[in-house]
DNA sequence: CTTACATTGCGTTATTACAACACAATGATA
DNA sequence: TATCATTGTGTTGTAATAACGCAATGTAAG
């Protein structure tokens, strides 16, 4: 299907096929060189950013349309994500912009559901930074990771909801494990603690840290320390699955 | 408009107004003779409680629409209610239902958009029980309190609904205070704490209660006792609302 | 080869939070 | 006036936490 062919036709028939006034928006977390980072898509013509979003099939679970989006954006599968809030405010929509789209795309659509007004239903996910290939859909021309302290201007809402998805994660740091898809397979313990610290966004004593994080016993010490590094070389550890899982549905037991 | 006419309006004209395959539900907890309570709605004909529920308006915030749903229920005003789960299996719609209703209902309707496949955002909201007045819809015969050990038979997935509502409510309880909606104006230290064992479904020491209700702040000790009462008269209380909403957005600092 | 030194791993201590329990005060009822 | 279930306040032992000390490590500088 060549490129208008597939616009006009998701503006016309997309809502035989999805759901009406109903959106899934995705907050797609990575870990690299020290820093927290967003998954963003550039809106074509907009000149604006925004998140990774889709709709929900006819037939589909809400759960799965999420995973299909993000499988879509990244190539993962079998990811850990959760809804964490629904938007809903009546004047999030902007058929301007879709009329800007269309017009720059040579499409002439007068009606189509895609004007019409969205509630989104937010879903955040952590995934491994380096295992991700950014794939832009036909709505975008760019798919990059921003620092979670750089973010540029997003479309809509998108800036808000994006908040409310770390706000999200710095509640839930104390009671479910983080770091499975965050982090690489092996793992030193200051590049542990650095990921929570940068998601908490404040320092944490890295001797009561380690304390507490083995405490849990989701990690397991590999018998093999970190090479070429000046200093005292720290140990690898991985994760414990059958632990870490357990203490994704049982709490972590502590507070940092 | 007479009872026909809106049920055959609702179904052949309703998407003209509420936005479709979305919907919210509503769980609405009250206190009354220390136990939890639940309002709910029964179905005409379909023989089955549900929760109130509604549909968003086209041009309204959905935290309007649960707000409106509920007032329609129980005339009250001003509560504090929040969404806490989005609920999008794709079989969560049951067309013979509303056949049967229909047909009971003496109209025939062959085609609306009630019965399609419906998304619903639960919302959980805490009412002063005494001041609640139960008012009935046009879809249901009856609209009661049910004890929270003692739920009837609900349509579709309204027990898991509202199973997910009370698991939300007790993990909040250490974060939020509770009671400004659920108690009356005032009310004495065991009422209080009646009320919080009966959410968490627990026994709590009643010494060590006082101290950390105390603690917060939250509460004002009113210059006057029980009267009436057997054995020694408790002191009143009621919620010092400024550090109660302080409480509300910075958390409780304890746990119990 | 030796030394310096930033970093790691393990340990100690003081403080705070918490659960469990004791006891006197209260005030309606017998 | 005595009884007694209940309330308000206090105490104590234990566990969790924060703050800090120090030796071991191993690369890099001298």
């Amino acid at each position: 299907m060549n490129f208008d062919k597939e616009i006009s036709d998701h503006y016309l028939r997309g809502h035989e096929k999805y759901l009406r006034n109903i959106s899934v928006d995705c907050i797609i977390f990575g870990f690299h060189d020290n820093e927290l980072k967003v998954l963003l898509l550039h809106a074509r013509y907009a000149m604006l950013w925004a998140l990774p979003g889709g709709f929900i099939n006819k037939a589909e679970h809400m759960d799965e349309a999420a995973k299909r989006i993000l499988k879509e954006r990244t190539g993962l599968d079998e990811i850990y994500m959760q809804q964490f809030h629904v938007f809903s405010a009546p004047e999030r929509f902007n058929k301007k912009i879709h009329q800007q789209f269309l017009k720059n795309a040579g499409v002439i659509i007068s009606e189509s559901w895609m004007f019409e007004r969205f509630i989104t239903v937010g879903y955040s996910a952590l995934v491994d930074f380096s295992r991700v290939q950014p794939v832009a859909d036909v709505f975008s021309n760019a798919c990059q990771w921003f620092n979670i302290h750089d973010i540029p201007e997003m479309m809509l809402d998108h800036r808000n909801i994006l908040n409310k998805a770390l706000e999200n994660l710095q509640a839930q740091l104390n009671y479910h494990p983080v770091g499975y898809n965050l982090l690489p397979e092996k793992f030193t313990m200051p590049e542990i603690q650095k990921l929570y610290e940068t998601i908490l966004d404040k320092k944490l004593d890295r001797r009561n840290f380690q304390r507490k994080i083995l405490g849990t016993g989701i990690l397991k010490r590999l018998n093999e320390t970190k090479k070429g590094v000046a200093h005292k070389a720290p140990w690898y550890y991985k994760f414990d699955l059958r632990k870490y899982q357990k203490a994704l549905k049982g709490g972590m037991g502590f507070e940092l």
